[in-house]
Order: structure tokens, then sequence, then C-alpha cells
DNA sequence: CAGGGAGTCTCATATCTTGAGAAGCTTTAT
DNA sequence: ATAAAGCTTCTCAAGATATGAGACTCCCTG
């Protein structure tokens, strides 16, 4: 089992535990009772028991009908209040919104942290087949085509940086297995100006990026398009592109990052 | 000052202070410095870093690039797992959309916690003023259309408990004041089908809400229209309930509480 | 009705957090 | 330049605070 591992200098015994309780809730698709939470995070039941009666004053968890604890909402309070301070989410959906209906796939917007992307939102045209990503979840850059929109637009020593701590994990046959792979593959997609992800991630699904560069031209974010490998195609793949960059420009001017009115374009490349 | 009252049999200092460090964050809309957390919380200096510190290891928090924190995206994390064991949201999206499309007014879903409704999702219009409430943020039951959607379909007991632990504040002019005028509202709301919210919480601002039952026929959450007086007008409240019921009847098979092909009306009555 | 499992509660003990203060570091003022 | 103030990081001894054994209660199940 995964098991949030407490290293540090720094240490608070509480803290951690708390944290590990919570993100026990968070992984288990059905609530728990007090004994299952107490066994599974090998705790003595009646500090589990004061750490969920305290987690519950606080709205951090809540209980069902029948007893058993789950997260609770105001957890959905402080992620908002997190994401808001980037306020990235709001300004961009509108833009997303149109990017679906223009390419009817499903449309996502990422940030880096770490290692990882995580997903910040997602738009998914009206009848299409749900893709399982969660809002607030993550990935491996280097399997996703939002990853590598971000990374090849870094300067060398951030990407490094990001490089040094990736783990290559294989998730398909097609997946980047090595960093200097991934160094190749990040020059053609600078050259390019949009990443794909060619079922990298999961067989059968094909997706493919921009990243949105702030006002300093670096990047904060990637908004990519996925779908199932038969319609977004090789051949559409430039248009798709297309739209991308037509929607990161307009987020960048919502965002203030570029001037507007004159066509300046977010990436320095021609279609 | 708002001070999150660790009252309560059962404590843990260290999670009421970790707590009360990450509300300081959320409040404040700027990052704080080290400093500004310690004197805001009565902290010693030292005990707000180790905090800081452990937080940022769980990326409850993460620092600026000037070192200040801010909360940080594991919440945000958090927060969609929590929502997500409703998933109430997700399933709702598609017909608040059409709504919002029908409407061309900004439609809210919320829940109701305690004697408080929080706002789980909202769509706004292609072109409209922005509405100041934020997801995941919450209101008084009583000066809301979709927390008098609710109550007054609540059953008598559970109704009552909620109305005990009201707090009338008053809010504008025309917030309901006493236990008996929302009881009176209440009759009403319940008669008529739907919720009007007519400039109680905000002047200049009309809603209307109905709620969304589950299978045993509680309701679990409630969905409105909110929108400039001016616009919103008397005369159009039927109109814009009958799609707001459309839209609940929608959700309800969506969410698997009612058959579906049966046209079973989510709330007995006719418009 | 007995037995087992799950949750709640109390209290003495020792573990874990606390906070004074010293030392680094950065920014601002003179 | 240099001093001074302000903010952050780090160490360590003292003692407040969380801990967990265990008793008690309440269901459920057989």
């Amino acid at each position: 089992m995964r098991d949030a591992a407490p290293q540090g200098t720094y240490k608070v015994q509480a803290l951690d535990r708390a944290f590990a309780v919570l993100d026990l809730l968070g992984e288990s698709d059905t609530p728990l009772g007090l004994a299952q939470v107490a066994s599974s995070l090998q705790l003595h039941k009646s500090t589990a028991h004061r750490f969920l009666m305290v987690l519950e004053r606080h709205r951090m968890v809540e209980r069902t009908s029948n007893g058993k604890f789950r997260l609770g909402l105001r957890l959905f309070d402080f992620g908002n209040r997190a994401i808001e301070q980037y306020d990235l989410r709001d300004r961009a959906q509108p833009h997303l919104r149109r990017l679906v209906a223009e390419t009817e796939e499903t449309a996502h917007l990422c940030i880096l942290e770490a290692a990882r992307v995580i997903y910040l939102d997602k738009i998914e045209p009206a009848r299409s087949v749900r893709m399982i990503t969660r809002i607030g979840a993550s990935n491996p850059v280097h399997c996703t085509s939002v990853g590598k929109a971000i990374l090849a637009f870094l300067s060398p020593e951030r990407a490094a940086e990001v490089v040094r701590r990736i783990r290559f994990e294989r998730l398909t046959q097609r997946t980047i297995a090595t960093p200097d792979a991934l160094r190749v593959e990040m020059e053609k997609t600078h050259r390019r100006g949009y990443a794909v992800d060619d079922e990298e991630l999961e067989e059968g699904l094909r997706c493919i990026a921009v990243p949105l560069l702030d006002a300093q031209r670096q990047p904060v974010a990637a908004v990519s398009i996925s779908g199932p490998s038969f319609r977004v195609t090789a051949q559409k793949l430039p248009a798709i592109a297309n739209h991308l960059l037509q929607c990161v420009r307009g987020i960048s001017v919502d965002m203030g990052y570029v001037s507007g009115s004159r066509g300046n374009r977010a990436v320095g490349w021609t279609a």
C-alpha cells in the first residue's frame, strides 16, 4: 500500500495522521467505519475516533446515515479557494467551451506540479463517450500531451529539473520510457508548436495539447483535446492544433498576458 | 473576527491550528508570509513555521516565488474527491447547461449542509453580468431560493431541526427575519412547487428554485435560476419554474431516482 | 438471549509539540 | 557602503498534550 511517507525534517505527527485519514477516505469509493479506518492506518481505535470527531467538527469528514465516514464538503470549499487564487480556471472556461463546440472532443486544462500534471478543468462534448479523468487528479508529465506541451516550452534548466524527477513508468507500449527519448520528443514538440500523445497514456486514446504562456512567456498551463484514436486521426491534428492555438490566445488575452488587440500569437510559429 | 471555535469535547490542538492556518490562507486573497500567519493566529513564529512546512510537505499549502504561502493544490484534489462521492454535480451539469441555454440566466446547483446551502455548481449564460457567487461557498438557508426550496420539502421534523439552527440575519430589507414568517413562506412554497427569493439576499437579485428529490422523495439538492430583478420579472416566474422542473426531472432520471420512461414528475403538482 | 463486533469514553503516562531565543538571510534606510 | 530592521530557519530543554489500554455500551446476528 502507498503510505504517505512522513519523511522530512519537520514533523507534526497529528497532521500526518489526519491527512492519512483524509487520504484513506479519499481513496475509498465507499464510506468507511471507524474500525476500518483504525485498522487500515494502524491507529488505536480510540485515537482514530478522536481524529474523526475533530475532523467532523471541522467538516473535513462527514458521517453517512449509517454512521460511516467520508470526505466532508469543507474540503470542497477549500479546494475551490485553492484554485480560485489562480483564477485561471474561471477565465479559461468560456474559451474551452468554444473549443469543445468546434472540435466536438473533450478538452482539458492542466497545470504542472512537480513532475505531474493536474487537471484543473474538463469540458466534454454533448454526446461523447465519458472519459475517465477526474478534475483534480493528476498524471505523469511524460505520457500526456499536456505534460509534454508544458515541458517543451520550459526553460532548459526548469525542464531538466522536472525530467530529473520523472519516474519513467510504462503505461502502454508507446509510453516514452527514457529521458533521452523524452528530450527528442520535446525538441520535436517545440518545433511543431503542439504536443501529441499517441496512445502513450492509454490504448486507443490520442491527445493533442498546446501550452499557455504567461506574460514572461513561461508556460503556466496547457490545453488539450482528447479523443478516441479513430476519430482524432493524424490528418486532423493540424486543424485541431489551430483551434487549440486560438483558444489559448483567447485565454492569454483574458488573463492579461498579452495585449489582445494586436495579433500577438501565443506560440511563435505558423500553423 | 471569525475564529473557528474549537469547542467540542474532542480536541486535537494541532489540527485546530492547522485548519486555522488553512482558513486564514483561504480567506486572504493574497499569499501571506510566515510572520503574517503567525501574528494573525497568535502562534509563535517557530510554531507557525513548523506547521507551514508540514502542510507544504502534504501540498496543502504552497509557496509562491517570493516565499509567501497560499493554499495548495492537494486541497483541490481532495475537494473534488469529496463531491465525487456525491457525483451529483457531474450528472447534473448537462441538464444545467440546457437550462441556462433556455433561460439565458445563471443557474446554480446547491445542497443543504446544517443551516446553510452550499453551491456545488454554477453555470452562467454566455454574455451575462458575472455573479459573485463562488462554487464551494455557502449562504444561509432562509434568504436563498435554493434553501427555501429544500426546506419546504423536508419532513416537518428535519425542517424544524434546520430552522432551529438558523440565525436570522437580515441581509436586505426583504430578508425573512423570523421563524414564523419563514414557516408561512414554506407553506406557500410547498403549495406552489417552487421557491422564490425576491431580493432577500441581495438588492436587485431575484432567484427561483425547485428541489431535487431522491428515490425516497427527500430533497437532496436544489436547482435555481438567478438574475437581475428587471429581467427575472414576476410574470416570467411560472415559465422559468417549468424549465427548472424539466431540468430536475432530467437529473432525477440520470441519478436513477425515478424510472425515467414514465412521465413521473419530480414534484407532485401541475404547472 | 448470548456472543461478537463496532463505537464511545475516561484517565494516568510518556511522547510529542511547544516556544524562547540565537543565527541566517533579505530588504530598506541612511 | 553600512547599519538596521524584518523575516525566516533552526536547536533544544521543559512540560503541556495526545496517546492508547481498557471498561462500558449499543447493536446486530445467530
